[in-house]
DNA sequence: TGTCATGTGTACTACATAGTACACACTCAA
DNA sequence: TTGAGTGTGTACTATGTAGTACACATGACA
């Protein structure tokens, strides 16, 4: 799955949201657009990539449809969900540390890392 | 130092500036200004905070112009320096999770994460 | 054969961002 | 008393963001 990463936000839109059409046609560009609460046309130019990635909020409502990861569609969209950037906002010293020093750690170290706080011995 | 905290972008920096002014004259609104590369003018409205605080280039030369912690300044902007959110973007779940898990951590425990993975054991 | 839904091209717009440029009144030092 | 430096008010602007609105050609299907 980690070759989605190589891929533009459009053009990961429109592959998962034809995967979803083919075996239901509630997923036309119309209809997703009209039950994201866009106009056709611009969801159409969002997937060929002819205008930039909408905003957070258009990007989770889309995610949501598509059952993708809004995380993950952010970050094709080169944005950073909200939430987080409210968290490092708050202690941003603190978490500018810890982020760059994980910068280049394996996943499993950071995975490692969460799961510790997770059962949080402080 | 923490009650930094409450206050606005502009009232903070106009702060540290006049600081450094009671014994430097190098340290006027005007020259400033002229060393970061805005006019004066328009640092006089951001000290007043009479508009949104500048973007993230500006800003960081101001904080290195008051020898400011850039990720602080940043943050009292209300926003979260590009290097890290790069660095969230590479791997967004991953960040994701840990970032949300340390949202109530205490400041000693992220503090202890961070230097855990300095000594990198992984 | 008409009509219905589909994807897309073109034109336009409102609002935010990130400033510049100039003028003005004030103060202090020579 | 003038002139250099100071802070600030007002007016303006260029670029980016995040879309809307409508028209059009196409293809299926009843």
């Amino acid at each position: 799955m980690y070759y989605v990463v190589h891929m533009t936000f459009g053009g990961y839109v429109r592959e998962v949201r034809e995967t979803f059409r083919r075996d239901d046609p509630a997923y036309s560009v119309r209809r997703v657009a009209q039950r994201v609460g866009v106009e056709p046309a611009y969801l159409s130019k969002i997937e060929r990539d002819q205008v930039a990635p909408p905003s957070e909020a258009t990007i989770r409502r889309l995610a949501s449809e598509l059952r993708a990861d809004p995380d993950l569609l952010l970050a094709m969209a080169g944005k950073v969900s909200s939430d987080l950037q409210a968290i490092v906002r708050r202690r941003p010293q603190l978490f500018g540390e810890l982020i760059r020093e994980l910068r280049d750690a394996p996943d499993h170290a950071i995975l490692r890392v969460a799961r510790e706080v997770r059962d949080g011995d402080w």
